[in-house]
DNA sequence: TCAAAAGTGTTTGTTGTACACCCATGG
DNA sequence: CCATGGGTGTACAACAAACACTTTTGA
């Protein structure tokens, strides 16, 4: 079969802004490029989409590859196909953002790809048009986390309020009200306790919560 | 220079999502398949990108070639790039959505191509995925007019309130309240009078608006 | 005993929603 | 003179935003 055979094909590649939160900041993981041009430059995870797989799966795929997990949260920011975005070749990449829970990231498999952490207000430049599809994914993130509470794909199973709060903080780039915010958590379903107190970041100790995908898929009914 | 070459490749076609609104219905621009496979099927107005040219302009000039526009709203949708999506060959397309105004369509260049415009709440059965890319284009649109006027851009240059308003009910699929309606409309700087009178659907007679992007651009700023 | 983080309600302002009548005109 | 679509304001509810003190406990 070849209907289409007088057309141009291209490279497609999959670029993944792949978010994680710890030590109160919101990061990105970056690596230094493994092939030419401008081998050792740094870029976002990507690669390239194969033959037999989808634009999607190739995604799923690379990021599983490149940081050993299999659960993750992964959703499109969309094509980016300027003439020149890659200084290489003519590539055109389909870019994901993807939050993984950075305390089940293998620090070996981060070692393995040479792969690094770098706060988001602290991105250097990276390769091609990566910071754009940085910017992209952030405003995306920063637009759903206002009525999707993805937030959890970043946090461990189960968190202190104000864990979460600062976390929300640092994705919006600005202070929330602490009562304001805990009054609007409680009034959805989301969020139950563990009946477990974590004593590590005060004397007193914090109630730990856990996401609630039972009363969270009750909320989304009751929405509609 | 080949810096990719152990890589495969592939077609990359725009699909777009051409919204005109008339007859007081919202409305997509289809047209039958000009090719093989699938000859005659209806499909949205498509075609394949070109070496040198991005993505992005692939869409317009695809859009200007089949409707002899120059000027129109487009933004991009999302890549849709599942391996049996085209039922002729692996082709990965990115989906753009258009907003034109119908008056200033020429009826001959939609002969010309056999396009046809059919009301958004009676589409067909499409080419491929592409009624998914209309399901996800709309949802998209009602998403950003719920912020941004951009239905403007469907109108003629001169409307009646009563129009906008129907048009937005058009694209949300609901009824809305005239007066709260006129109430955002007037609060906001985005409309302003034309002076000029519409007889056509009254015999009282209605004011006739139009688009005021300096107000629009005066209200952006302020909302940052 | 005190420093440090956890936890907790009320008030006020803003925004959205519901709702019904008069106006102007051509036929 | 009346049928038709055009135009207007107010009252209530829901939501968002501002704000300060008490609790617990390890050091």
């Amino acid at each position: 079969m070849s209907f289409y055979e007088n057309h141009p094909k291209f490279y497609i590649s999959t670029d993944c802004i792949i978010f994680g939160y710890f030590n109160n900041f919101l990061h990105v993981l970056i690596r230094p490029r493994d092939m030419q041009p401008c081998k050792g430059q740094l870029s976002l995870m990507g690669g390239f989409v194969d033959d037999d797989e989808s634009v999607d799966h190739a995604a799923s795929r690379i990021v599983s590859e490149l940081t050993g997990l299999q659960d993750f949260y992964i959703q499109q920011v969309g094509a980016f196909g300027n003439v020149d975005r890659d200084p290489g070749e003519r590539v055109v990449s389909i870019s994901y953002y993807v939050l993984i829970k950075a305390s089940e990231y293998n620090d070996d498999m981060r070692k393995k790809y040479n792969a690094s952490w770098v706060r988001i207000d602290e991105l250097p430049q990276l390769y091609g048009d990566h910071n754009a599809m940085v910017e992209k994914a952030h405003k995306i993130l920063q637009e759903k986390l206002s009525w999707d509470p993805i937030a959890f794909y970043l946090l461990p199973n189960s968190f202190t309020l104000t864990q979460l709060q600062v976390l929300y903080e640092k994705i919006y780039g600005a202070d929330l009200d602490k009562r304001n915010f805990r009054k609007k958590l409680t009034e959805e379903n989301h969020i139950v306790t563990t009946g477990e107190i974590d004593k590590t970041t005060s004397k007193r100790g914090a109630n730990l919560f856990r996401f609630d995908f039972e009363g969270y898929n009750n909320d989304k009914i009751f929405k509609l």
